[in-house]
Formats: C-alpha cells, structure tokens, sequence
DNA sequence: TCCGGAACCT
DNA sequence: AGGTTCCGGA
C-alpha cells in the first residue's frame, strides 16, 4: 500500500544508477516534508508489471510539486477545485526535465504533455487562465462512485452536462483506470458497498472506501480543496448547502487519516479528498453513507490547518444554504441541477419512495474566475488574473468529515442526529424506506440557481417515520430514560 | 499562449 | 503507454 522514501527517491531521475544526467546534482533540495519513513501511496503508480512501471507520469509529478511548498512559487493551487497555475513554467519544465533526464524539456514540450492529458481528462485546461489546468478529480470520484451511479446513468453517457452538453462520455473507464492504475475495472459495476454475506443491517453494508485509495484511513486523504487557497476574497461566514462550510476547520480533514505520516509526499492539506468528505458532510442519508470510524474526523482540533481561514468553526449548527458567493467548490456551471435532478428520477423510479436509496448531491457553488483578460507580462510570473468564461467541468466537493471518533469534537449537528438514527439502516437497507422525499414531491425552486431546487432547506421533512426521525429518536431515548428513573425510584 | 497532428523514442 | 520533439495554425 505504501512505498518507502527510498525507493521513491530512486526515481528522481532515470530510474536511478544507470542515469548519467547531472540531475544528481541538480535535484532540487530534499524537501522538509521529505522525511525518511513516509511512504508513497501505491495508487500513484502503475502497476509493477506494466512497462514503464514506476516511471513517473507527469501528472504524478505535478502533483508532487504542488504538494511541496518550496515550489509554491513555481507551481500552487490556485482558484477552483483541483486548478493550478504553473507560476514558472520554464523552472516547472525544467524540472521536469532534470525526473525525466530531458535536458531540453522547455514548457512547450511540457504542455504538449500535459495536453496529452486532455483526452484522458486527466487534467484540462482552464481556458482564459494562463497557465492553469485542472485535475478532474471529481469526475473520476463520481464514475467510481456507484451510488450516484453516473456510470450507467444514460443521462451520464449520453448527454453529459457535466461538459457542456457533449455527447462523449466524460469519465471513460480508461480516464479513471489511468488515475488509479491499481484499482480494479473501476467503470461499471464497481460497488461501493461490501455488502458481504451478512444480512442487511447497521454494519451491512459498508462504503467501499478502499475503492477509493486515497480516500481509505490508510492512504493520504486529499483534504484541502486547492480552491480555498484561492485569490477569491473570503468573506466569512457563508452559508453552506447540507450546512458544510469549506473554512470552518476542519471542513477538509488532516487527521482522518490516521496512517497517513506526517510530511508525506501527498499530505492532505494539498489535495482535496472528494468523495470522503463528500459522503461525510453531506446530511444524511449522504452522511450516513460513511460507517462510523471512517467517515473521519477528530480533526476539527487541527486548528485551522485546513484552510479553515474563518473563525466561526465551532459549534456552528447546520444550516443548508447556498454559497453567497461564485467561488470555489464549483460543480460545473451548466446542468448540474439538472443532471443530479436527473440521476434522482432515475434512483427514485428504481427505488421507489420507501424503498431504497435515495441520493442528492451538494452542489456547493459555481466556480468562476474574478476577472477577465491577458495577463501584462510582469504579472506573467507573479499571479494568474481569473477569467469568468474558466471552465469548471464537474467538481465534487470537497465535503469533510463528521466524525464519530472524538465525540469531544464540535460536530454539526445533522450529522450527530443522523447518527443517532441509525443511519446506515436508514439509507441503505432498502426495506426501511428512503429519507428524502421524491424529487417530485420537493418545494418547487425558489432561486433561478440550477441547483438549488435540489437543496433541501430543512432538515429531514417531518413526514419521515417516527423511527427514522433523529430527533424523534433523541426524544424517545429521553423518555426512556426518564422511564428508567422513575422505575429505579 | 495554446492547440493538436505527426513522427519518434523508451 | 506515456511521453518527447517538432511543427503549423489560431
């Protein structure tokens, strides 16, 4: 699973002995984050067996990069989720070339590369943006991710607003299998859930997480969303959809991740984690959907590492908002709503009010640039203007954690209620009946936003059992006890 | 600055 | 397969 500081430094150049390039000498500074100890998550890397296995892949190198501060000068996250800017690009391709003895890599060369990445949609690029691409995490997360069941979705396939109303599909078996080289056919049919051989139940059915490399407790957990190192201005608080808020801290985890050493190569404060937060932020059912003890956490008390730039982490209760503002955690700017509207339908009409599954998503906010046009050549090396037209393809945001391990932690509140439901029974044994409501039967939109109308603004409708009720279940645990009380007096 | 085709390399 | 190199075009 994890691969030693030794022989990952093996690779900065040509495999190692054989090289002859001075890259020996040009290697850049052992990084501070470098520890000996740390290990290498074996999904950065293609299969043994595979030819030109453990040779780096750009993207990998990149990633590397931007997780390293000494080169946040060179290269950093910068505005949506999952975007960077390439702040040097000459010093950026060269050390590229120095990994890849290339000598005279330059930055057209490297480009080439990283368009080569395109139809793989691996990365794109943020048009307007000098110099700024864009992983497209999410979209990988949400075609593994069976319960939105987007792979299969003829929505998905065939009409794919995640990319403008392209009729290719956008997340193709082959981009997610050369993401996550060690994962199984990660396309079709992949379920999250081992349901294993136990009956249906509170423990039935477990998200597969380990689906997920990065997203299990033994790998790095991307947590912070590159977009909250953004140029946007912050003006704390906002409101957040399923009442997440990406600057409380904590809202991207570090410490749930609990294998992970400390300075390792991918430390979680630099990527996003999208589907782990996702699930575990979300009200439920969406945060039920993480088993407790996974569904991270304790880490509210890594005082504002993550990005938590505002100060109103604690104790904030849940509200389900919108953003106020078009930054960050962007869902992509056309469908969305539609698209998840649509997903609904079809979960609804193949699980039938009350009998199954019932999901949404968080679209959390449309991610756009704060400004428009050419750079002047000073700002070339210095910063990257934003450009409204940037295109956002589909993001999952990065929703954090709700944990169950420290229960000392401030929690939201939703989760801690949805815990107390028994929540895995609620959502996911399909006897029991959905929590949300069919699509059909929500408040109509209030707000032109395409996404919004997929928003519940309360919690959980009344009309939910008395069993499925969070607060039904405080009340009636109180009254039992209050029962007990008087017994035993 | 960015794009993608083409040939080529490892 | 995953680039690298070169190039013409926008």
């Amino acid at each position: 699973m994890w691969r030693s500081t030794t022989e990952v430094s093996n690779e900065w150049c040509c495999g190692g002995m054989d090289c002859n390039c001075v890259s020996d000498l040009l290697l850049p500074p052992v990084p501070a984050l470098w520890t000996p100890g740390f290990a290498f998550p074996d999904w950065a890397y293609k299969p043994e067996s595979s030819p030109g296995s453990r040779q780096i892949q750009l993207w990998h190198f990149i990633l590397e990069l931007l997780q390293k501060e000494e080169y946040q000068g060179v290269i950093a996250w910068q505005g949506d989720y999952g975007e960077f800017v390439i702040k040097d690009p000459d010093e950026v391709a060269r050390l590229w070339g120095i990994r890849k003895c290339k000598p005279h890599m330059n930055y057209d060369k490297l480009s080439r590369a990283l368009r080569y990445y395109y139809n793989k949609r691996i990365l794109h690029k943020t048009k307007g943006k000098r110099f700024t691409y864009k992983f497209n995490f999410s979209k990988v997360v949400l075609v593994n991710y069976p319960i939105l069941d987007m792979a299969n979705s003829p929505f998905f396939l065939a009409q794919n607003h995640f990319n403008g109303g392209s009729t290719a599909p956008d997340c193709s078996p082959e981009a997610i299998q050369s993401l996550f080289p060690r994962l199984p056919d990660s396309g079709r049919g992949t379920s999250l859930f081992d349901r294993g051989t136990t009956a249906p139940g509170p423990e039935g059915d477990k998200l597969r997480l380990d689906t997920f490399p990065f997203l299990s407790s033994g790998a790095p957990c991307y947590s912070k969303p590159p977009s909250l190192l953004g140029p946007y201005p912050r003006n704390p608080p906002f409101d957040y959809p399923w009442g997440f808020n990406p600057y409380l801290p904590g809202a991207f985890s570090l410490n749930n991740c609990p294998k992970l050493p400390p300075g390792s190569l991918y430390p979680s404060q630099f990527y996003p984690n999208p589907l782990q937060s996702s699930l575990s932020q979300l009200p439920h059912p969406f945060s039920s959907l993480i088993p407790p003890g996974e569904a991270g956490g304790g880490e509210r008390g890594a005082a504002g590492q993550t990005g938590g730039t505002n100060g109103t982490a604690g104790g904030q209760p849940a509200r389900l908002c919108l953003p106020s503002y078009p930054g960050t955690l962007s869902m992509g700017r056309t469908d969305l709503g539609n698209a998840v509207a649509l997903v609904e339908r079809e979960r609804v009409e193949a699980n039938p009010p009350g009998s199954g599954l019932s999901l949404g998503l968080a679209p959390v906010g449309l991610g756009t640039g704060n400004g428009a046009g050419r750079q002047s050549p000073t700002e070339r090396r210095g910063g990257v203007k934003q450009d409204p037209e940037s295109d956002s393809d589909l993001e999952i945001t990065d929703l954090s954690d709700c944990s169950s391990e420290n229960e000392n932690e401030h929690e939201f509140s939703i989760g801690k209620e949805s815990r107390l439901a028994n929540r895995s029974q609620i959502v996911l044994d399909g006897k029991k009946g959905s929590v949300l409501p069919p699509i059909s039967s929500l408040p109509p939109p209030v707000s032109p936003h395409p996404l919004k109308s997929l928003m519940p603004i309360t919690p959980p409708p009344p009309s939910l059992p008395p069993s499925l009720s969070p607060s039904m279940a405080l009340h009636e645990r109180h009254r039992e006890t209050e029962t007990l009380k008087m017994i035993h007096s």
